[in-house]
DNA sequence: AGGGAATATTCACGTCAGGGAATATTCAAA
DNA sequence: TTTGAATATTCCCTGACGTGAATATTCCCT
């Protein structure tokens, strides 16, 4: 078992690192689109764009819902929630440049260790 | 200005997505580590590691200080933050009051009339 | 039933990222 | 200055992935 993170599984980010894909996420947030009119927004071609839609479909971060011919997707809270638990777990991460004193006195301490 | 050659631009999210990368990160959470740590935490070898905390290097996500022999690589605040800020905008979808499918629906209907 | 629109799927192909192995570089110590 | 440890870099190979083109499927409409 490899250290896994609690809910944030890499084929997530990996989904979202392909350009195509994250505008596609990005489109979606103002709300549910057909495959035409992300294909067509974006400039992409009708296969390519399902197929993108499959790969974020497959991850969990859209759902498609049929309507008659068309297939409306939309984006799911999930990932992203999971997302937002996994970056807040680096709080103090983020904080860390903005007390540089606390770093330096904390290099310290490691120099005098040795 | 669209030119963005695919494999070019590593953007933070594609070198995060990279498991052993991933791994990386979250190993340095918890402070610096020299390339030998690392690698030994993580059962890598030597020259992957190396090249892999050159991708996070590259893109911004770690911080390099030479000590003698040495090199410790610790993590930068900076993409999480821009990660923080990114995934905060996503507030809506998250909260899940953004889609009201129906409304999408009528709307469809109109357009389809003309 | 047949035609056309919307979407999905398959296949071939080129590219690129990651692993392995070997080598280069840098540094401390004897 | 030579040795050995720590790290970086290069080359080659392979598998995965995105694109394009063609085709398949599903649905509405007349």
């Amino acid at each position: 078992m490899s250290g896994k993170l609690p809910g944030v599984n890499m084929t997530t980010l990996s989904a979202l690192s392909e350009p195509n894909r994250m505008n596609i996420v990005e489109l979606l947030r103002h709300g549910p689109l057909t495959v035409g009119e992300i294909a067509d927004q974006l400039g992409l071609r009708q296969p390519q764009t399902s197929k993108h839609l499959k790969v974020l479909s497959d991850n969990g971060i859209v759902e498609v819902q049929a309507e008659a011919n068309r297939r409306i997707y939309k984006l799911r809270p999930e990932p992203f929630q999971a997302l937002d638990t996994w970056i807040q777990s680096f709080r103090r991460v983020m904080q860390e440049r903005f007390d540089n004193l606390d770093d330096y006195l904390k290099e310290l301490q490691n120099k005098e260790k040795s």
